[in-house]
DNA sequence: CCTTGAACCTCTAGCTACTTGAGGTTTTAT
DNA sequence: ATAAAACCTCAAGTAGCTAGAGGTTCAAGG
């Protein structure tokens, strides 16, 4: 009866596919404490502590801790206690599937753009991640702000559209380096505005705009938010490119 | 212009949200080292240092370690090999995925158990627990023994039927305790095992079963298998329910 | 100018679930 | 008898922090 058979710690190793170290751990720790040879200190093995590893690896897979794992092993039955602690794990492991699913998302976003741009400025690229590591933040700083709907539409926007406006935004990044230093009414300057501007409007749409534009938001949030977030160009450019920007305001409203 | 402006520690950790004790630990590390008062050692942040910090934010959002991240804080682009490496990632974060989406699944299989069922013996638990938990690795198994197709028959199985199933399995279980010391051509015992081969045959589907019937599979991985999942049963109820399936078989034979 | 309290400093230890390695003993095979 | 393989214990290292002890510096009020 193969029930009776003991084993050496290289041999339950070998079974159970965990390694020594680890069984010693287990040991040390108090949650599988096998027989020992007195003479020997040797580890000796047997069926039982095959069924106790297992459990301690099925509750491992549920989530649970080690430290947790001793003191529900040598529980006899389970009962709404388990059910409780087991929701908790659920919500927690849906968090993390939730964060990952985020990154991989934007990790898809990035590597679909380098291959497509080719070499892309390091400050850019940490920009857009930026962004995308901020979607989530910023969701909860617009609901704050009252912007709800707007949040709703934004998560609703196809990844493709956003790749486009990532696009757009590199196109844009790449212009303002070249053409820096001319004149702020240089008509390739404002038709640089021009597309990128549309671009992010045709991406919000008009009644996001209009939501948008409608809402009173305070300058200091603006500050610390626009603080917060790495651009991709110097001071210089960024200042240059807020001087075009503001005379391209100014042409369309005299219009 | 508050691109000057420099932060104490305590500021800076209120303007980002990253604790002190972290912000030290950067430092420590080398990826963000700002200034330091000769005199007094107290650290002085400015904008730059700000950069920084939303670069190593937005490098261990995208999955990196703090140790890669010293590596690649101060490449200036990005080009194929940043993909390449993204690339591994994602992979990295798709198989983390899997195996939280499966613990997920099973914790939601265990919740469901124990709730229509009220308190149910751990060993049974365990057992249905480490089902689930070698589902996959039983995967790979039979995958090596040429089980491709019933793989993926089971896998596609929707998980109601495999909570049934489950259920069918506690009842088993309950009914064995009951029944246990009684002849094994008990009208009662036989019904049982009836019950229970019908469900898992209904679950299983008669090609599938038809399929594993085909197989040859050695005795002795079936032996490793069963040594490895921990039973309901005592050894004395498993020689008892063995018996009394046998019996049951030779019956079906005969008609 | 002195004091008080907050903010800061460094350094050590602790956390999880292990892995790695040193240095020594026991078992197994020849 | 001896060599190799397997085992033992004990200490230290891993990642990415957090917590705490014990001491210094800074800002504000009297």
């Amino acid at each position: 009866m193969n029930k009776n058979h003991k084993f050496s710690i290289g041999e339950f190793s070998e079974k159970t596919g965990i390694s020594i170290p680890t069984l010693h751990y287990y040991d040390e720790i108090g949650i599988l404490r096998p027989e020992k040879n007195p003479s020997s200190g040797h580890r000796i093995y047997n069926y039982q502590d095959i069924i106790t590893l297992q459990k301690i690896l099925s509750l491992k897979f549920l989530g649970y801790s080690l430290d947790k794992i001793a003191n529900l092993l040598y529980e006899s039955s389970f009962t709404v206690d388990l059910n409780e602690s087991l929701s908790l794990h659920l919500q927690a492991l849906d968090k993390e599937k939730e964060q990952i699913e985020q990154s991989i998302k934007s990790i898809k976003r990035v590597i679909k753009l380098v291959k497509e741009e080719g070499e892309v400025d390091s400050a850019l690229l940490f920009s857009l991640i930026h962004g995308m590591r901020t979607e989530y933040i910023e969701e909860e700083w617009m609901e704050s702000h009252m912007l709800t709907e707007v949040v709703e539409e934004l998560t609703k926007k196809p990844e493709e559209d956003k790749i486009a406006l990532d696009k757009t935004f590199i196109h844009l990044s790449k212009e303002v380096k070249q053409l820096y230093g001319k004149s702020v009414d240089d008509p390739k300057v404002q038709g640089m505005i021009k597309t990128y501007l549309e671009a992010s409007f045709s991406f919000l749409g008009e009644d996001l705009i209009q939501k948008l534009a409608d809402t009173n938001i305070e300058e200091l949030d603006i500050q610390e938010l626009e603080n917060m977030a790495p651009s991709p160009f110097t001071e210089d450019e960024q200042n240059w490119l807020n001087q075009a920007m503001e005379f391209y305001m100014k042409q369309e409203e005299l219009e």
